[in-house]
DNA sequence: ATCTATATACTCAGAACGAGTATAAATACC
DNA sequence: GGTATTTATACTCGTTCTGAGTATATAGAT
């Protein structure tokens, strides 16, 4: 491979940067007077970086003046007319997001950051309380004309199953991993206002669902919910998000935050202790409601002792040896 | 973002492209006289390429004649270092790699490519038959000096924790799944010869453990087959490897050599029957010693009627709403 | 006819899961 | 002070899933 100027490209690094705070499930903003957010987000420096990561990390600490824990790469985009503000305008730039974990400490002390709940950019997916009314109400409706501006009856058949299988229409279960078919389902449609911004022709039936983001930020937050709601499940990553102690409550709730579906209470304790995943400080929480809830901290050793923590997916693998 | 000259860099794509023969994993490489082997690969053109994967898939199929049907992306590597053959040599290169799983039709066309069993590449993965003798006679070895060469007792337990979880060592079991940590680990400690070819310190032990790729194919070769051996066990991607009729054995054997490890038959028949995958085709293999069996088809409709369809991992999440 | 290899049906116990009931321990309200 | 409300926590129960078999059927080989 010689190094051309035909192949040569920019990188762009953007960090989805997530923490829990009560009930709200917050994504870190750069936020500048009236355009769209945007992640955090730098060009990677081939002279100054040794990784993509420690790039990363030394961009989003000058930027944020935060120091991330947990970090894992999710995807990287390279679509064309997907990231510039304009199609045809700028460098071509190929953006490798990331997913970072931490807790809120203090205010923020970098300019033009704010932590901002992100069910606000994607309304349809808290479904903690009940359904949204915006999947009856505006999405359903809006896609009917998706399936029927298909080109042959084959196109429209498929693009309605897609469309059952993204939003659990009919008798098929809501699948909270789905963040991201959802994202570019609506996108495709042309339902979310990056659709219009990409100059997409779909865009005809344009409706503004959820907060537009700058470039293909939107696209990469996607990403990380689903990668996040998904690897809650068979990794204690959500302890990353927890202070040193906690109760079991907040514990399920800032779950359930990320999720965005509701948990049996019962059940979440079963599964929490029987992994061993936490255990007892002995000291109880003294602001609640009821009964004092005892104070529990992450065993950080079992990461060490079993291999196969989960918080969730069972163990046994349908697949065993034998 | 401004177009810098220091934020240019060249994005190379490389698929390790996968087939199952008869027992054995295969992957598509690139074979030059005495030189390592590679995948194939060439760089991302933002003149020409509409997206990642659609460069990737005209890169392969001028290079191989092969049209690849499942494609999906792996990782972005982008480590000073661990691309170009000698440190310091070369441009900056960050690579994008990418699983594709096809099958073998006919010979193939272009020069210098063929299939290879991938445990040529990674010997201690396969567990078919009976734990690796390399593991106990070299590996386990091997890794004592590296243990021992830790800066103090800390860094030393956390090596030999590490050691212990990916390789399955005291009472901790085998998880297939782990070929990536596990190659990553032989690589610090300098028992591939990719790190002796890095310019790696620890390299000191150096150990020729398996076939030496180029470049960082054989970590991205490890992430394909990571991948893939997870996958495998909530997507029904084995079919793709699969011809259009086959017994349930030919299915097992394929999962089998791909997970490196041995399934109990009666129970991957109950998993696979009743999920609803396959279908009998009323017609039985002929070429068999004992009684026929019958040849099933993959029911593609899956893919369509229900959203969970596994071949492996449980449903249940133990997180469960209500 | 018997052996061997494979296919396929069926059983069974333990673990995991989803969904509850029951009780304990605090505060809020009257 | 007594009662309702709220939360915590222990325990139960039926179902499904899973791992590990046994039993029987059907072919070719000797």
């Amino acid at each position: 491979m010689t190094r051309n100027e035909k192949h040569v490209v920019a990188i762009g690094l953007s960090a989805a940067i997530a923490s829990v705070v009560e009930e709200s499930p917050n994504v870190l903003v750069v936020h500048r007077g009236k355009g769209d957010d945007a992640l955090p987000f730098g060009p990677f420096d081939p002279l100054g970086h040794r990784t993509l990561e420690s790039g990363l990390r030394t961009w989003v600490g000058e930027q944020t003046y935060l120091d991330l824990g947990y970090v894992e790469q999710l995807y990287t985009f390279g679509d064309r007319g997907r990231h510039t503000l304009k199609p045809g305008e700028g460098a071509r730039v190929v953006s490798v997001g990331y997913l970072a974990l931490t807790r809120q400490r203090g205010a923020l002390k970098a300019p033009d950051t704010l932590w901002r709940d992100w069910y606000r950019y994607f309304p349809w997916e808290d479904w903690r309380d009940e359904k949204p009314a915006v999947i009856g109400e505006a999405i359903a409706p809006a896609f009917e004309a998706f399936v029927k501006a298909a080109s042959d009856k084959a196109a429209a058949d498929l693009r309605r199953d897609r469309i059952r299988l993204c939003f659990g229409l009919g008798n098929i279960p809501w699948d909270e991993e789905k963040v991201l078919d959802r994202y570019e389902l609506l996108y495709e449609a042309g339902l979310v206002a990056e659709s219009a911004r990409d100059g997409r022709a779909e865009a005809a039936h344009f409706l503004p669902l959820g907060d537009c983001m700058m470039f293909d930020h939107r696209r990469i937050l996607a990403t990380a919910i689903a990668r996040l709601r998904g690897k809650m499940k068979y990794r204690p990553v959500v302890f990353e998000l927890m202070p040193a102690s906690f109760t079991l409550l907040e514990l399920q709730r800032t779950v359930e935050a990320i999720s965005g579906i509701r948990l049996h209470k019962q059940n979440f304790r079963r599964l929490v202790e029987g992994q061993g995943l936490v255990e007892g400080t002995g000291k109880v929480s003294v602001l609640a409601r009821g009964r004092p809830a005892e104070l529990f901290r992450f065993r950080r050793e079992v990461l060490r002792e079993r291999p196969g923590v989960r918080l969730g997916a069972r163990q046994g693998q349908g697949l065993r040896s034998s």
